[in-house]
RNA sequence: GCUGGGGUGGCGAAAUUGGUAGACGCACUAGCCUUAGGAGUUAGCGGGGCAACCCAUGGGAGUUCGAGUCUCCCCCCCAGCACCA
């Protein structure tokens, strides 16, 4: 009997949504396990075979969970509000809400297809209005907190996506979605103050169990530096000391304060001067309109080569009072610290090749101890972090509108809770302007409102919310759609004010924190950074009662295809539908994690997949076979099996279970393999009882075949998924008889078959007696070397 | 430049955390079965040697009875950050 893989795993799929197999009692569950997994956009053509490796490897783990008596909530979703689904859009010419159709469709399809453990009655789509009602709210919310605010700067500009992008969102320069090199461009855009949150943001990293070169990545983006702000008074050319005026920098090493001997500032620092009346020089008055118009201009990645000119002014070192110039310079950052620095080129890198560009002074002068320093200089400590302001503003068609109004007279207002959601219209031009507005800035009917406060003629935002925002979110929207009694579900008018917790409904406070989540590391700074803020905010604002979303977070490997990076543009993305047609879903997951380990990802190379395909015959062939169930009954009860052989059952129950508990799934695999080759070779041993066993260890990387063993040979009347996982019996693992090595000089010479528990004594005379051994032990022995149950090794 | 992760057969990888290096799988070789096989099955498979054995985990040193594993120096690959004072 030939195993149909496509009649048995639609015919699962389909018993298993109807016995609510993946679906826990969201209400009354007791022991709930919230395994979430980073949801897809739906941006291409279809699923990614790299999202299907991301997934599977997160739903072994909710499925092991499961069958571990936990009742796990594993939902699905799509992230497909947004600039990437957009994109694609545009590039296939059809509208994004149109597309949106499409595309969800498909996607759900093959998520279906690989056979996850999916909660499918929670799913969401960050385009609902549903949805992203929610998302507006929350922008609201922090709005009224002072956390969303609009700010004038020059920002980052993708020149071929027109539109702003977030500092997270500027990968080496360049746009993160695109790879089109950013720009600088001055707008007045809203920004929501995670600097705030800084601190917080890298205390509770210390508290969370996630893969540590995602703390690490975070950690150096927020980019906390313990150091002194010290303040140098200025005097003009002529000597005249005026006691007004002063120039404070940020230096992390204020043990160098004798070594300075000059003062550099920013070009928008020195633009600020001008602002408030210095008087500068013409040559030093257009050197900062080059370095600002440069500074705007200029894409990130371009040559470090420094320009700068004397101001004319100096500054007195205030720990021993020396005069030394300031200069305006372009390698000043103006958005960090204060905008200045103090020149220590004995001791400093950049500032060495500034002034030996400019031939200023070297000073040798040697180095005081940091609190001295600060002393000296009468500065103070301060901390700076690189961490800046996520700006949200999007000006593009496809998003959440951010939901606020102007007018003339009141000023900035928040759409009022009941007129949420703002809908996003359909309208027939939704490109992207370039002229720094959203196409919805041509849309009178969307735009024209009254102002909220005086009823007078106002203008609507037209921008929409950065993605990431939509995303920052879903962990809780999974609780909050799915029920049909949710607040969001029933919209949320007059709820909630006398409630402790508005996210409550009881489920969020019962699933939350999610107890895992899988998803790339590419997220270090962007997703899993801004989640973290929201949360932190949420539980600031009493909306929920923890501030970290994720006890546990773990970043799954890349996937490449025959060496290289999948991607569009190679044309070498692997679309897992042709490969779950021909070889089953449970072939091809099996293929994805035995690759290698989980966390670092694999080649993914078609001859590899023979390997699997001939276990899975393998598992199916005994399973049917007529010589093992020809003892069925005898071993029900254990008596078929041969001790040999329930000893291997036992240390396979106990690899895979540690195995899968450390998403070492390869290893898992492979033990599986082991067992099998071992049931081949005692068939007469296999009964009922082993089989049994065997099938619920294959049963989180094999959904379907387990399965179809379990109930339709093994005559179970409930699904394998939520049978409880076998445990090892520790006495029977150990063995009776243990190998032991034997080395002479640390040469491994013999290995030597003794009972358990040998002595020294024991094994010394075993080994004496050994040919192999007793040729090398002419010379005395010194010194012997003994692990019980192990090794001895004589030295001579 | 800084931070992190790596470097083991022809290939993907294991290695109980300092104790038999290469489990498991792919590819390959030979045999059997078959009208046939891109099926199944048996055996072999790091290099050298008839053998006893010897050599081998990027390179070099060190610690140790013993090092893929620990320490130091160097080389290479991947990922992230990058004028952050």
């Amino acid at each position: 009997m030939k195993y149909n893989h496509k009649k048995v795993e639609s015919k699962w799929h389909k018993k298993w949504v109807l016995e609510k197999v993946y679906e826990p009692d969201l209400k009354n569950a007791k022991n709930s396990y919230y395994n979430l997994m980073m949801f897809p956009y739906p941006s291409a053509e279809g699923l990614h075979v790299g999202n299907m490796y991301a997934f599977v490897g997160s739903d072994i783990h909710g499925r092991f969970k499961r069958m571990q008596g936990f009742n796990v909530f594993e939902p699905i979703g799509l992230d497909g509000f947004g600039i990437h689904s957009e994109n694609y859009a545009l590039k296939i010419g059809e509208h994004p809400m149109d597309q949106a159709r499409v595309s969800e469709k498909n996607f759900y399809r093959q998520l279906q297809m690989i056979g996850n453990g999916f909660a499918w009655n929670e799913k969401l789509e960050t385009y609902d209005p549903e949805y992203y009602k929610w998302t507006q709210w929350i922008f609201i919310q922090l709005y009224k907190k002072g956390l969303a605010y609009r700010k004038k700067s020059a920002v980052n500009w993708c020149p071929s996506c027109l539109t702003v992008l977030a500092d997270e969102q500027v990968i080496s320069g360049e746009c993160e979605r695109c790879n089109t090199k950013v720009i600088k461009k001055e707008l007045e855009q809203w920004f929501f103050r995670i600097t705030k949150y800084a601190d917080k943001l890298l205390k509770g990293l210390d508290k969370i169990d996630w893969s540590e070169k995602v703390k690490i990545a975070q950690r150096n983006w927020i980019g906390k530096s313990e150091g002194a702000s010290i303040k140098f008074s200025l005097v003009d050319v002529t000597g005249q000391k005026n006691g007004k005026h002063f120039v404070e920098v940020f230096t992390t090493r204020p043990d160098t304060i004798f070594g300075v001997t000059f003062v550099a500032i920013s070009p928008e620092k020195a633009k600020f001067w001008l602002d408030i009346g210095w008087q500068a020089g013409e040559e030093v008055k257009s050197y900062i309109t080059k370095a600002l118009s440069e500074r705007v201009a200029k894409d990130q990645n371009q040559d470090k080569d420094k320009s700068g000119i004397f101001s004319g002014i100096l500054a007195v070192n205030p720990a021993n009072n020396e005069k030394i110039p300031v200069w305006i310079s372009d390698y000043i950052l103006a958005g960090y610290g204060t905008g200045a620095v103090m020149g220590v080129p004995a001791h400093d890198e950049r500032d060495f090749e500034f002034a030996k560009k400019f031939e200023l002074a070297i000073s040798d002068a040697s180095l005081v101890s940091i609190e001295e320093g600060i002393k000296k200089s009468g500065g103070k400590k301060t901390v700076q972090f690189r961490l800046r302001d996520w700006l949200i503003s999007r000006q593009r068609y496809w998003g959440a509108p951010i939901p606020m109004i102007h007018c003339e007279k009141c000023g900035w207002q928040t759409v009022p809770e009941k007129d949420l959601p703002v809908r996003l219209p359909y309208i027939k031009n939704f490109r992207p302007t370039g002229t720094s507005e959203s196409p919805l800035a041509a849309n009178e009917n969307f735009y024209k409102v009254k102002c909220p406060k005086c009823e007078g003629v106002a203008r609507r935002e037209t921008d929409v919310s950065d993605t990431f925002l939509d995303s920052a979110w879903y962990y809780l929207g999974y609780l909050m759609l799915g029920n049909k009694k949710s607040l969001l579900r029933r919209g949320y008018a007059g709820q909630a004010k006398n409630k402790k917790f508005y996210f409550d409904g009881g489920l969020v406070k019962k699933w939350c924190p999610v107890n895992m989540y899988i998803g790339g590391a590419e997220h270090s700074v962007l997703h899993l950074l801004y989640v973290r803020f929201l949360a932190m905010v949420f539980k600031d604002l009493r909306l929920t009662n923890f501030g970290e979303p994720f006890k546990k977070f773990r970043a799954h490997g890349l996937l490449i295809k025959d060496g290289a990076k999948m991607s569009k543009s190679k044309g070498n993305v692997i679309n897992p539908d042709e490969y779950i047609k021909n070889y089953g879903a449970d072939v091809l997951r099996m293929y994805l994690m035995f690759l290698g380990p989980f966390d670092q990802g694999g080649d993914f190379r078609d001859g590899g997949i023979k390997g699997i395909t001939r276990f899975l015959d393998r598992v199916w062939k005994i399973a049917n076979s007529d010589k093992r169930s020809h003892y069925a009954k005898a071993s029900r009860d254990g008596q078929g099996t041969s001790e040999e052989l329930n000893k291997k059952i036992h240390k396979t129950i106990k690899k895979v279970t540690e195995d899968i508990e450390n998403l070492n799934y390869n290893t898992s695999i492979s033990a599986l393999m082991v067992l099998l080759n071992e049931f081949e070779a005692n068939m007469e041993s296999v009964g009922k009882n082993e089989l049994e066993i065997f099938t619920k260890l294959l049963a989180p990387f094999a959904p379907h075949m387990s399965e179809e063993v379990w109930r339709e040979i093994l005559k179970n009347k409930k699904s394998i998924h939520i049978a409880p996982w076998p445990k090892f019996d520790s006495k029977l693992i150990k063995d009776a008889e243990v190998d032991v090595v034997v080395q002479v000089n640390a040469k491994m010479r013999a290995v030597i078959k003794l009972p358990a528990g040998a002595s020294q004594k024991d094994v010394e005379i075993a080994a004496k007696n050994n040919e192999n051994i007793s040729k090398y032990l002419i010379s005395p022995i010194k010194k012997v070397i003994f692990i019980k149950d192990k090794f001895i090794n004589f030295v001579v």
